[in-house]
DNA sequence: CCGTACAATATGTACGTACATTTCACAACG
DNA sequence: CGTTGTGAAATGTACGTACATATTGTACGG
């Protein structure tokens, strides 16, 4: 498959359609081309190749990873969604007066978490419960677990007003650089609603993260975030997301 | 403010984190800098400027425009998503054995969705109501509304067996290009738990969307997937979002 | 046999250039 | 006075190059 010069349709644009055609015949199932193998196959420029897998990434199809090559980010039901990475984030910064009550901070023991966290199941757990607010209104219940012995200087600090990843990068000398997040929708328990005084009858957000250093787990976390008091919303234009246009299957 | 070209940092990465303080001080409220001017301003090619305001492009905070500049996305408790565009994409795309099941062909009347639409209150809207298979059990419910002058032709389509923007590009000669999502966790009412045998007490995502071509709103689309059968997950890392490290809140 | 050192490979970062396309403002024209 | 045309401004696309850095495999030496 060529592609076409004169067609109004960007180059990398064609080969992001290409590649993503090759891709569901499973021709890459072994290993996905570098960019100098596509670069020669195709004609393009490598900044061009890259433009194309930029979007295949960023729509969570490819993963890149400096020194190994490009893979196939394989998942079944759970869809990869890029950039979805700032979800999190984007809670956080919100806006509006933010504020945050601590809960809980102390020793727990979980053996789920633990398995998750790389531990053994009856390792002592740093866990902190936080109610988030905004507007002077409960917007999001968010709870953090980390290994004891890598958060245990963390049990003295201030959290209603200093955030958990600053203190942990300077009493424990590390912080989250990796990791996945997950989401869902769920009816909140009755004593979650009442936590974050919703009325009955309203759903919320559930995320789940995980978060790695150096390529090791070192916090997991879940925050319920309010379904009446957030959505989160996106602009799509041709212009940055045109696979959309050319591969929408509706 | 300076850029250090010995630090660990990449240099578009630090202009990123540079232009977010800026950004948060209302600098930029009237106007944000065009690309020639911060290539000047920073002493870095145009290509790091770029690839520094495409992430904060990703994260939601700028959008740029072509021909007219790079504007401030203004929202306020809605926060955008940036790349969340490929949201309904993924759910379309989740694989296993896709079908859809047309529960509804024909004409309605909605003084909101008509308005949404640009359309007088009380014009005819083609309307369109699918649910959305995978591997035999139901995972969405999906309804679409067009106005009826531009897709009249569309109602004696066979919708089981093709896609609506495809039939509405070889028919219409159109097809939203631009658009944008919303997502909420919500409770589904009775009727919808049923349609979509979900179980008591389970949430669900509700999707809407408009969809516009030409800048001309065209479609509004109202979509509701299964809470328990579908999860938005996503990897993030340093190397794929760096301005993370740098500015996560917490 | 194991570990270290080095080379090959592949992506990341950063520079440069040129032209295309869209938008907007303003002047020229009918 | 309105319409059209033209040019300036700004981002989009696409090419090129060079070197940095992370990973992996291999060869060499103890």
């Amino acid at each position: 498959m060529t592609l076409d010069r004169n067609s109004q349709m960007p180059l990398w644009a064609q080969l992001e359609t290409a590649l993503k055609t090759r891709l569901d015949t499973g021709e890459f199932d072994d290993r996905f081309p570098t960019d100098a193998e596509l670069v020669e196959e195709y004609g393009v420029s490598r900044h061009t190749v890259r433009e194309a897998i930029r979007h295949l990434n960023s729509s969570g199809i490819l993963r890149r990873e400096r020194g190994r090559g490009t893979v196939i980010n394989r998942s079944e039901f759970e869809q990869p969604l890029g950039a979805l990475y700032s979800l999190f984030r984007s809670v956080e910064s919100s806006g509006a007066t933010q504020r945050s009550l601590v809960l809980g901070l102390g020793e727990d023991m979980d053996p789920v978490i633990a398995e998750r966290l790389g531990l053994a199941s009856d390792a002592p757990l740093f866990s902190l419960e936080r109610i988030r607010f905004a507007d002077e209104t409960p917007l999001a219940l968010d709870r953090s677990w980390l290994s004891m012995e890598l958060a245990g200087d963390l049990l003295s600090s201030d959290f209603e007003h200093t955030a958990l990843y600053d203190e942990l990068a300077r009493k424990c000398g590390t912080r989250p650089d990796a990791g996945w997040e997950r989401i869902a929708p769920i009816m909140p328990t009755p004593e979650q609603r009442k936590t974050l005084t919703m009325r009955r009858g309203e759903a919320a957000f559930s995320l789940e993260r995980l978060g790695t250093a150096n390529g090791l787990p070192i916090e997991w976390r879940t925050t319920l975030i309010r379904g009446d008091r957030y959505r989160f919303v996106s602009n799509f234009t041709a212009g940055t997301a045109p696979s959309m246009t050319a591969t929408e299957p509706d």
